[in-house]
RNA sequence: GCCGAAGUGGCGGAACUGGCAGACGCGCCGGACUCAAAAUCCGGUGCCCGAAAGGGCGUGUGGGUUCGAUUCCCACCUUCGGCACCA
């Protein structure tokens, strides 16, 4: 008897496959159905060194629903690429010189062959990376189409400056307000960036989330980040300064309990407060030193800080004259940067008037109705939001009002390793976009990478100067380039139509494939990347360019692969990874492992008895299947035990990698089968069947080693096979096990008629002995009767 | 603080629509094969009492609904995750 090697078998497949060219699919026929198309992406992996589990989890994912739903006659679309701009390439340069393109490519180069080895089914013709020029030129020609609508702008935004070293310093090179390098005290500037207004989707972004079938832990997360809060904005008069500011609350309920106003350091109005005030000097201070501290730095504060600025404002609500404090733990980034301060109602106000010995008025009692609050006193408080509000509004004093957490998305970065952005700066024209035609602008070669404050580009100075394309003028182009974000917001997109040199994409087959119909990766991209491909949809969408809004319609997010946890195994005491494990048990058995652990929605713990217990199982597989395969027998099987074990198992699995996909019980359930078949024997009758059944349905997991069977069989190409089908007539029992209870409590179980009366079932039930013993002559209150499941009779 | 997910044997987990709790696997125990070991195969394995038959208990805790609850409801505890001076 062979053993099982899976080394060569593994290795003659994979060749197979790419002989057939298995798994490429062609562009669609104008007009085909689409009905049975599936357009399936796992998310692209950053192409670090090498493979590790978090991989091996999606990535066989992705796998397993491609194949199957192939084999159940759709056409998939499986393709990958690489997210290959980014950081790590840039510093691993840094660190140990080199290029971070030639480090990229040879990281790609070594992860696209562990992929081949995992034996997963991409369709290679469609390989693109985010790096190479007939990539990114996209990047930048999208780029110019948002720019163009509007959708991405320039601001300027505070950044951390040292005025010494003349740089732009991240907050982590901030030690109490000093620089890292040279001790300066930082400043905050203005810089100016570039940003996509996502803002302008927020009520969409949000609202359509009801309609994609995605994990709710998912869509939690993202209505937490956009974060949409309803209440009103409120105008306050500064009577001094002839000046009226508004402010954002979500309680207009509390308005009778305002007893101070607070400004953002940041807030414009504080400098002509400044001005007039006789505390000028503490107040620029305390805006000075607050502008260099970090968010989460004036967060942590242990007491909240804040300067009186001299001035009062006037509550339109009661005409109260409150004093106006400049206050750190108001942000300038939400709301009006302003807000009515009612420490009775709020627990950061009052922490604060409680410093500063400010008054504190009650407007709501415990019953939720307001007091002190004139002619609502009485009101309950939700009515009453409404009712204040437009009371103010009669008179112009204020408005409902909405209010999103979500920002717009900042996109531009001081990295080299990133795709330009394609404008050119003219002392005349300013920001200039670089026609299409010009496109792609190129990444040029520089020397040195690293973060100097300044942008690396800054450095090619040859690149920078390019004329402006409006006077033709010597200008500067832009030197920051694009978050890696802007690349994975629109990839599956240019995996329909990868090597379009004319075009983005060509509508007509994005549209065909698109959405996608499955979309696999870790939770960890539940906002960012999730919210940004959104938003971009929804712009392409807007631009006419795409026929639909929402890229991705079915979401299935895997949870983390844990190594060892608190038990390592073995002795060897380090991490396997992928390719050892390859290399010991063979890709299949590491697939089938992976998904048996457990819910590959949730965290997992991988450990090397696991990985044992599997390989042990697919060999027990080969062994078995290949003593049936030595039998000559052939043709129909009969009905029994063990054709009937044959045809729950196809339901099963089918059920559980289709619909529910539920990855983990789909396998057991073909072990289950193969326990039986086992018990059978190779000669029992139906055994070819079973044999044939289990190889069928383990083929999405463990591709190689079902081929290899299959054809051991005496069959041919099983990626191609149809996908088996449950026969009803076979499903059905002639008997089944009824249990009896005694109050609920289980005392027999035996096998009955399945055509057998309600009647019939309690008096089979009542001549049961044990039941008998428990029943005690005791009379019997009730009996329900649950058809073809239990008797319970209530004593 | 707000939002979300989850608590089941020694371990990973199963039980999909209120109906046999613990499928499947790991580990462990016993046996077969072997000079021996590994591999493989067979059997056992929730806890407690019992020689056994059998009985009792058992899905984080406490209550409730129900003939019957891992599943539904209420309160609480714990763990994990997201957001967070967001007005």
């Amino acid at each position: 008897m062979n053993r099982y090697d899976p080394k060569a078998i593994e290795a003659k497949w994979q060749r197979v496959w790419e002989d057939a060219r298995a798994f490429h699919v062609p562009d669609p026929e104008r007009g085909a159905d689409r009905s049975a198309k599936s357009y399936v992406v796992e998310m692209w992996p950053y192409p670090s060194g090498t493979l590790h589990m978090g991989h091996v989890l999606v990535y066989t994912l992705g796998d397993v629903i491609s194949r199957f739903r192939r084999r159940n006659g759709m056409a998939v679309l499986h393709p990958i690429g690489f997210d290959s701009f980014g950081l790590p390439a840039e510093n691993a340069a840094i660190k140990e010189g080199g290029h971070p393109r030639e480090i990229t490519e040879r990281n790609i180069a070594t992860i696209t062959q562990s992929m081949r080895r995992m034996g997963w089914g991409f369709d290679w013709d469609r390989l693109i990376s985010a790096h190479e020029p007939e990539y990114y030129r996209w990047d930048q020609w999208l780029f110019l189409k948002l720019l163009e609508a509007g959708l991405a702008y320039r601001k300027g935004s505070p950044v951390k400056w040292c005025p010494v070293d003349q740089v732009v310093l991240a907050n982590e090179q901030v030690h109490d307000g000093r620089c890292e390098y040279c001790g300066a005290e930082v400043v905050s500037k203005d810089l100016e960036q570039w940003f996509f207004r996502t803002t302008a989707y927020a009520d969409e972004l949000l609202d359509e989330l009801e309609h994609i079938a995605w994990p709710d832990r998912v869509k939690a997360m993202q209505r937490n980040w956009i974060g949409r809060s309803e209440g009103a904005e409120i105008q306050f008069a500064i009577e001094e300064l002839d000046a009226e500011v508004s402010v954002f609350t979500t309680r207009p309920d509390t308005l009778f309990g305002a007893t101070f106003f607070a400004l953002a350091p940041e807030h414009p109005l504080v400098e002509r407060l400044a001005e007039r005030s006789p505390n000028a000097g503490e107040l620029r201070d305390y805006v000075r030193k607050a502008a260099v501290k970090r968010g989460e730095e004036r967060a942590a504060a242990e007491q909240k800080t804040g300067v009186f600025t001299g001035f009062f404002a006037t509550n339109p609500a009661n005409e109260a004259r409150i004093p106006i404090w400049v206050a750190d733990y108001v942000l300038m980034e939400y709301g009006t940067g302003a807000l009515m301060a009612v420490p009775a109602h709020d627990e950061r106000d009052l922490a604060f008037a409680e410093r500063f010995d400010i008054p504190v008025v009650t407007v709501i009692d415990d019953d939720g109705k307001l007091i002190n609050s004139a002619q609502f006193d009485g009101w309950p408080a939700d009515d009453a939001k409404r009712a204040i509000v437009d009371w103010l509004g009669e008179r112009g004093r204020g408005t409902t009002a909405i209010n999103f957490r979500l920002r717009d998305w900042g996109f531009s970065r001081q990295r080299y390793w990133g795709c330009p952005i394609p404008i050119v700066y003219c002392d005349e024209h300013g920001a200039v976009p670089v026609p299409e035609s010009e496109l792609p602008v190129l990444l040029p070669e520089i020397d040195d990478y690293k973060p100097k404050g300044i942008a690396p580009l800054a450095s090619a100075e040859d690149w920078v100067r390019a004329p402006c394309p409006v006077c033709g003028k010597e200008g500067r182009r832009e030197v920051e380039t694009m978050d890696t974000f802007v690349d994975s917001s629109w990839y599956f997109l240019r995996f329909c139509d990868p090597h379009n040199d004319d075009a983005a994409w060509d509508r007509g087959i994005v549209d065909w494939w698109s959405p996608v119909d499955q979309y696999i990766g870790g939770v960890d991209h539940a906002t960012m990347h999730l919210i940004y491909a959104r938003f971009f949809m929804k712009a392409l969408n807007d631009l006419g360019l795409i026929g639909f809004r929402e890229p991705f319609l079915n979401l299935f997010t895997n949870g983390w692969v844990q190594l060892g946890g608190s038990k390592m195994s073995k002795s060897k005491g380090n991490v396997i990874g992928p390719e050892e494990l390859v290399a010991e048990y063979g890709a299949d058995s590491a697939r089938l492992y992976m998904l048996f652990i457990g819910p590959a929605r949730e965290d997992m713990d991988w450990t090397d008895e696991g990985i044992d217990g599997m390989s042990r199982f697919v060999r027990r597989v080969y062994r078995l299947v290949g003593e049936v395969a030595e039998r000559a027998r052939h043709g129909e099987p009969p009905p029994g035990e063990l054709t009937r074990k044959a045809h729950e198992t196809i339901a099963k699995v089918t059920d559980d990698v289709g619909r529910r996909q539920s990855f983990n019980t789909a396998i057991a359930a073909v072990m289950e089968l193969v326990n039986e078949l086992s018990k059978a024997g190779p000669d029992d009758p139906a055994a070819r069947f079973a044999a044939e059944t289990a190889v069928s349905l383990l083929q999405p997991y463990a591709p190689h080693v079902a081929e290899e069977l299959w054809e051991q069989l005496g069959h041919e190409r099983l990626w191609e096979q149809p996908w088996p089908a449950a026969d009803p007539s076979q499903l059905v029992r002639d008997t089944f096990e009824l249990v009896v209870q005694v109050n609920g409590k289980v005392r027999d179980r035996f096998e009955v008629d399945v055509g057998a009366s309600e009647d019939e079932l309690i008096a089979r039930a009542k001549a049961s002995a044990r039941v008998q013993s428990h029943l005690d002559g005791a009379q019997v209150r009730k009996t329900i009767v649950v058809p073809r499941k239990l008797v319970n009779f209530v004593v």
